[in-house]
DNA sequence: TTGTAAGCGTTATCAT
DNA sequence: ATGATAACGCTTACAA
């Protein structure tokens, strides 16, 4: 049905030869202007549009970039991935999304998948299963360039953007304690994403800095961070079950935020009053009305921008890259 | 830096030719278990993986489907393309993203982007922008497989996924006339999408079914459907400074509910009180709070699947397709 | 200035 | 059962 114009079909007309029409049509200056005219005209004329196909074969490049998320449905996530789409679409890159659901499994199918030569790059943020990262290192060592964002791995040497995350887990902790509560619980998800290690210490931090000391019967997991609501429920069951329960909680994920809200609506725990509730997110939404959650809210499309801005500059190099940033952006406190 | 591994590559190690070993790979029966056994081994063993690239430019297709929305983070979209990417990944295509930001140039630009022949089909929801259809009709005609979901044009005559738009703002719409409200404006994006048109269509069959006279006055467009914090504002402005001033409104829209509801905030217009509002949002932050908002929620997830199912039926298709469906589904009212 | 031919990785056709 | 060759659409030495 489809059938596609190409440059033979352009040169057969013509009377030229293929490499002639080819020249023509990128301009090279070693063809007569009569010629070149000619060509490009009759080009536009019926439309001829190179394929990419073969020219990704040719060049050995898709001008695609895959992006491994967990979620797409997920306002930090949504968000980045504009940033990523907003750089990629100005550099004529395309844009592969791929989900892990926060799989392991999952997240190394993606990742071969995408990689078995289809694109360019790969942008990723690491499922909260992902503990093993030899599938991302295998392809790194082999030459596929990956740039890191928010749930980095540092055994792999390349850039990495994140939020500041130690910082706005240290300001919404410290939110809650100058606002008077003293025993603030916190709720994260996996224990060795890098995220949860960063808000951890900023958790920390923030006690240790006002003089609280650290309950590890106050600190709760939830491995599959906020998408498995009997995960959360049980988590904050178990807080609320201590004989020393905790008067607030700090909670460390976009998704285990509303998660978190979600357990105390069901549970009729009233939010603030029962419980004082901060923590990660970056829904707009709850921005906007914000009854009763203080949020920690990262420049996700920032994050998106730079990394793809990064990715395209390790992709567009023309000598091995020897140096790698790690950049933090600020995050902000949206208090109510 | 990467090299792959062709079969080429396999070919001279094992002294076989190029043929012989492609199909080996392929299982032909055509080939002696030794060679095959040999050859298979040998593949796995160098980590052998058909480069897609060729394999596209052999077969004419990608493997890879096109998205185009107007903007990825937006609760409704993000819920759409989880189910897209949800079929995509079982039936192994790449779902390429694309945003248009309601705007009609950019959606040319990235349909084209997306369409020559570097996608096996296409996935849309219009641009709120968009009246000429003609880029697409272009590209329809020529073969390409489209499906519509959400914004759809009736023009093109192919597969559509949509919600029951028109029963849904009845459904809306009633529901504040049976809250007691008689004055019910309409705020909507642009006048020409398909969406608005259903909204308003249910919008005014539920005014006079409940013996309400529509009022031209009380419908208000924002053809940049939310997106121009100022078009929010002063369509809301301009219908509070009518000398008969609506006591709710109905909203047509994701982006046009959270806008108008931040408006209000910002104006200090009170809801309810001032003002009552009911209107189709997807957020689950704002299902989980709904403070203010009745709200109409599209089910964008299973719409993103079937959109999905049936733009890969089309592009498997080894005939062309005669008969077309349009696929209305049930949305659900969200009261608090 | 233009044409010829080889090559990107794969598969299909036609030998052998 | 296996190999040689052409083809998919394009670019680029190398010739002319």
């Amino acid at each position: 049905m489809f059938e596609p114009v190409t440059i033979k079909d352009i040169a057969k007309a013509l009377g030229l030869s293929t490499s002639t029409v080819s020249r023509a049509l990128r301009d090279t200056h070693e063809i007569s202007p009569a010629t070149k005219k000619l060509v490009i005209d009759y080009a536009n004329k019926i439309n001829y549009k190179p394929n990419p196909i073969a020219l990704s074969l040719k060049e050995r490049r898709s001008k695609s970039i895959g992006v491994v998320v967990s979620e797409v449905a997920n306002s930090y996530f949504s968000q980045a991935i504009d940033g990523i789409e907003s750089i990629a679409y100005d550099k004529g890159y395309h844009v592969i999304i791929s989900q892990t659901h926060e799989s392991f499994e999952r997240e190394v199918v993606n990742v071969n998948h995408l990689a078995s030569r289809s694109v360019d790059g790969l942008l990723i943020s690491l499922s909260s299963q992902t503990k093993d990262i030899s599938h991302l290192k295998f392809l790194h060592e082999k030459g596929l360039p990956i740039v890191f964002f928010d749930r980095v791995a540092d055994e792999i040497v390349t850039h990495k953007v994140i939020a500041d995350n130690e910082k706005g887990a240290y300001q919404a902790t410290s939110y809650l304690i100058e606002s008077g509560y003293k025993k603030i619980a916190h709720l994260t998800s996996s224990s060795y994403l890098s995220i949860s290690i960063e808000r951890l210490s900023g958790y920390e931090k923030a006690l240790k800095d006002h003089g609280i000391e650290t309950n590890r019967d106050y600190i709760k997991y939830c491995p599959h961070g906020g998408m498995l609501y009997e995960e959360t429920e049980n988590a904050i069951k178990e807080l609320m079950a201590l004989k020393d329960k905790p008067d607030a909680i700090f909670v460390a994920g976009d998704r285990l935020s509303t998660g978190c809200l979600s357990v105390f609506k069901n549970l009729k725990i009233s939010v603030p009053g029962d419980m004082a509730i901060a923590g990660f997110s970056n829904s707009d939404v709850l921005d906007l009305f914000n009854p009763s959650l203080t949020s920690v809210r990262q420049p996700a499309y920032e994050i998106g921008r730079l990394a793809t801005e990064m990715l395209l500059k390790l992709i567009e190099a023309k000598y091995p890259v020897e140096e790698f940033e790690k950049k933090v952006l600020e995050t902000s406190l949206s208090i109510r």
